[in-house]
DNA sequence: TCTGGGGTCCTTAGGCCA
DNA sequence: TCTGTGGCCTAAGGACCC
């Protein structure tokens, strides 16, 4: 959690748990874990002589951000979401990794295999955090959520050599927070009668779904702590932000958080997008990337064993202002090709002209792949078989093995430079 | 300083239909 | 036949999360 930052430090020694001792735990079943500078963690695992070394995981290119920092690299300033560039300015002599999603996956199964190891309710958040519900495990293991989240820290830290912090709490928006406080390498109790007093001084950016924008537009009123919208009238606050954003907001400040863990939620969109070394303008490259883009977003679906049935696809200009424009499919695809022409259409019809820096694919709408509409003897289900023997000469040859005829010559990374030409019209 | 890539959810607006 | 209304769907954009 990147915003732990702007939280009161002195509010954390209270909630601390230390030497086996903790603060009232009773009904508190709520854990949330989250790894500590988890690519960083993990690519220090992998080379020990980077520990004293600031070490930051991200973009290494023109346009990288920083994925991840280590607290040595965070001392300079270091944060994630930052660019890459900055980053280098701010600390010239740390070590700068592209990520590996592949071995940041193993270790986060690993992760979470033990967390399953203590309760089946766990709800995955992103690699390197998870919310568990441990309320129907304390009996059976003749244990507290406390001496839990002490167990997970430590087993984390013996099996896989990072460590991680944990929230314990009464509901998951206190747990979350309480991690990002209990930061680095440590953990947080709060009392279920005393999430008031935990909640009330900290800042608005604290609560979950307020972001730069929403707290610009809370401090122009002048709220500025928890408190603040804990105390202003529902009504005022819907005016302000809208009727979902401040039922939301006005019942996690005031303690109230009834979501329960889901450990296993149906995906709703999926898709790949990309950012240009250098911004081009030229169509027929734009359309070689949808290619590649829509063929690495129908391999997912495929791998998932889903169809989507709305082509999305998304432009961001030199200028960073972002369009998105989509077709609805009379049935489901997961076929590339069916993807690709949907999205080129989109990009004639609809896109104007400009200096592009990133193009994305998305497929929404997501269903089973099996069970839709029949599709024998058609055209498409011919492209389906075809694209499933490539997906398999793929996963038996790598990647490079078939490609599209529109992308040999083409690196198979990112799009090469091209000379920018006049925008046309 | 100059902004990634993968997502989710909400709001608004317009078209269609009963 | 015309008009108003509400529900549903689609599309686009924005904010947010890690």
């Amino acid at each position: 959690m990147g915003r732990s930052g702007d939280l009161p430090r002195g509010l954390v020694e209270r909630f601390k748990a230390r030497d086996g001792e903790w603060p009232d735990d009773t009904g508190c079943t709520m854990l949330h874990a989250d790894m500590d500078a988890f690519y960083a963690s993990v690519e220090i695992r992998r080379r020990p002589e980077l520990r004293e070394r600031p070490v930051i995981v991200g973009g290494v290119g023109a346009r990288g951000v920083v994925s991840a920092a280590n607290y040595i690299a965070r001392t300079f300033g270091v944060r994630s979401a930052m660019p890459t560039g900055q980053a280098r300015r701010l600390c010239p002599q740390a070590v700068f990794l592209p990520p590996s999603f592949e071995l940041y996956q193993e270790v986060s199964s690993g992760v979470l295999a033990i967390f399953r190891d203590l309760t089946p309710m766990v709800e995955p958040l992103s690699l390197d955090e998870a919310f568990l519900d441990v309320s129907g495990s304390l009996r059976r293991l003749r244990t507290t959520p406390a001496a839990l989240g002490a167990e997970i820290r430590r087993r984390v830290q013996e099996e896989f050599g990072i460590t991680c912090s944990v929230g314990v709490g009464p509901t998951k928006f206190v747990a979350k927070l309480a991690s990002g406080l209990a930061k680095p390498d440590g953990m947080l109790v709060v009392p279920r009668d005393q999430v008031t007093e935990f909640l009330h001084p900290l800042p608005v950016s604290a609560l979950w779904g307020v972001g730069k924008k929403t707290a610009e537009r809370l401090f122009d009123v002048g709220l500025e702590t928890v408190a603040d919208v804990a105390a202003t009238p529902l009504p005022r606050l819907k005016r302000m932000l809208g009727v979902a954003l401040s039922e939301h907001l006005h019942a996690l400040a005031n303690g109230h958080d009834s979501r329960a863990v889901v450990a296993e939620t149906a995906e709703k969109s999926v898709g790949a997008e990309e950012t240009f070394e250098i911004d081009h303008y030229d169509r027929d490259l734009l359309k070689r990337e949808l290619l590649r883009l829509s063929e690495r977003t129908v391999a997912t679906l495929r791998a998932r064993g889903l169809r989507g049935r709305t082509v999305s696809i998304k432009v961001r200009y030199a200028d960073f202002t972002t369009i998105t424009r989509s077709r609805t499919l009379p049935v489901p695809t997961d076929v590339t090709r069916e993807v690709y022409q949907t999205a080129c259409k989109l990009l004639d019809e609809q896109v104007p002209p400009g200096a592009v820096r990133l193009i994305g694919v998305r497929m929404e709408q997501l269903g089973q792949g099996e069970g839709g509409q029949l599709l024998l003897d058609t055209p498409e289900q011919g492209w389906r078989e075809a694209e499933q023997a490539a997906d398999k000469a793929r996963s038996k040859f790598g990647t490079a093995a078939v490609r599209p005829a529109a992308l040999l010559g083409a690196r198979p990374e990112r799009a090469g430079a091209t000379e920018p030409k006049p925008a046309k019209s």
